[in-house]
Formats: structure tokens, sequence, C-alpha cells
DNA sequence: ATGCCCTATGATATAGGA
């Protein structure tokens, strides 16, 4: 079983390039974070004549996340549990279950800036995830099949960052943030990081500007948490970065693992 | 070459991204 998850930065203007990339890489099911398109303006049509199901939670502008699978989709999931908001709870979660496997694509809030209230949000947000995935888990029981796989907004060390000096102060890195996520990984999850496919790191994230892709300035922030059943499953995980190139790619690239689950 | 910011919106600026 293929699966993936892909920061698309909107599937209205990344349509083509999902379509294409679907074709290629044939994942059985996609995590797909910033949509930025409401429910009843998804590409449904589109998708399902590629063979896949969707489960779709965006209600406007900005966030938005869905879940794609050609192996079935049931018990769909719209939120976290107790989420909070900003003052309203956002699209930032959808929960599934596709064929063996219970999945979450999740996008965790920005935070802005260390002391903003965005930065608070964030904290809480990585919270009500934890508690969600603890409850996920508890009800499947140890050796079940899940994972929480998105746009974590959150770089999990050092190493994952093109240059820690350019980002002291900045959010992404701080000792709070990437405690949330060490809590979120103590339910019992672990993080699968993929082959780079080129250069040392397996970055998932390059701002558009300045030419940062070319010169790998890069961060890792697209992760697949895998509850222990899956990764111990996992025969291969890579960054596909070819889907960074091009016209008119995303700012991310899919993070791409490959499961044997019986 | 992968090639030097992008997206959506009551839009001719703005907010948000990370």
């Amino acid at each position: 079983m293929r699966i993936a998850t892909w920061n698309v930065n909107s599937i209205g203007a990344r349509l083509p390039r999902l379509l294409e990339w679907l074709e290629q890489s044939a994942p059985d099911a996609l995590c797909l974070q910033e949509t930025k398109v409401p429910d009843a303006a998804f590409p449904t049509a589109e998708v399902e004549a590629l063979g896949y199901q969707v489960a779709s939670h965006g209600d406007g502008r900005w966030n938005g996340v869905a879940l794609l699978s050609r192996v079935g989709l049931s018990e769909v999931t719209r939120g976290l549990t107790d989420e909070p908001g900003f003052p309203d709870a956002e699209s930032r979660a959808v929960g599934a279950t596709c064929g063996p496997l219970r999945l979450w694509s999740v996008y965790v809030p920005n935070g802005r800036e260390p002391g903003h209230e965005h930065y608070a949000y964030k904290l809480d947000w990585l919270a009500a995830l934890r508690d969600t995935v603890a409850a996920e888990l508890a009800a499947r029981g140890s050796g079940g099949a899940f994972a929480a796989c998105g746009d974590y907004n959150v770089a999990p060390t050092d190493d994952d960052v093109w240059d820690p000096a350019a980002f002291v102060g900045s959010t992404h890195v701080t000792e709070p943030e990437r405690a949330a996520l060490a809590a979120l990984r103590d339910t019992g999850l672990h993080d699968v990081v993929g082959r780079p496919l080129k250069y040392d790191r397996p970055f998932t994230y390059w701002d558009y500007r300045a030419g940062m892709f070319h010169k790998n300035m890069g961060m890792r922030i697209d992760l697949v948490y895998a509850s222990s059943a899956v990764a111990e499953a996992v025969t291969d995980a890579y960054v596909d970065r070819d889907a960074r190139k091009g016209k008119g790619p995303s700012d991310h690239a899919p993070l791409v693992v490959d499961l044997d689950l019986s």
C-alpha cells in the first residue's frame, strides 16, 4: 500500500499538477493540505475519474484538508475533538478509514511569530491533536494501523532546516513547538523520514522566493507520524522533489511512504 | 537545468504563508 501527504497550496491552482501526479505516483491514499476550497467546490469529479473517493474538509479561502483513497474511505471525521479556533474552529484535520489504515490529514497552524496569539493557538491545536490521536489509538488497540500525516509547520530538529542560524527567534523551531511534537509521538507514533532523492536531507518545503529550492534552502515540516504497526510495515519512503520542479508547483513536495500491511 | 514569490478575494490592495 502506498500513502502520501502533500500540501498543494490551493487545489484549484494545483489541479493539473495533482492529477498528473496521481497518475504517475499512484498512491492508494493521499493526504492533502491547504486545499483552500469549500467542500462544495472541491474538484471531486476530476479525482473520482482517476478512481479515488474523496473526503474534503474546507470552508473558504484559507486552510482546507482532504483525504483521497482508492482502497475504500469510511468513518470520516472532520475536525479534532475539542478543537481550538482562531477564534472559530478552522478546517485543519480530517480522518478516515482507508482499507487497513486509519488515516488523518492535518494542517497545523503556522504560529506567525513566538508570542503571537496565533503561536498560542498553534500549541493549543497540537495539544488537541495529541488528545485526539491518543483516543484514536486507544480505540483501535496497540497493534492498530494508524497514521497522522500532514504539514506540521514544525521542524523536529535543527537538522530539519537548511540553516538553524537563520531561524533564531522564528516559529517552527522553538522548544515548545518541538515539545508539542514530542508529546504527540509519545502517544505511540513514529516519525517516518523519507529519502531526499538528492542532497543529504529530506526537506519537504522550499520558499518560492529567491531560488530557495534551487539552492536547497528548505525545511522538513511535512511529516508522516505512524503507529508501530505502520512504522514496522514501511518498505520505502521518499520526498518526491520532482513535484517541486517545473511550471506551477506547490512550495511543498509530497512525502511518499510504501507499506507492506497484511 | 529545478531557475530566482504565490494564492484567493465584493480585488486596481490585502492577508496569509513559514
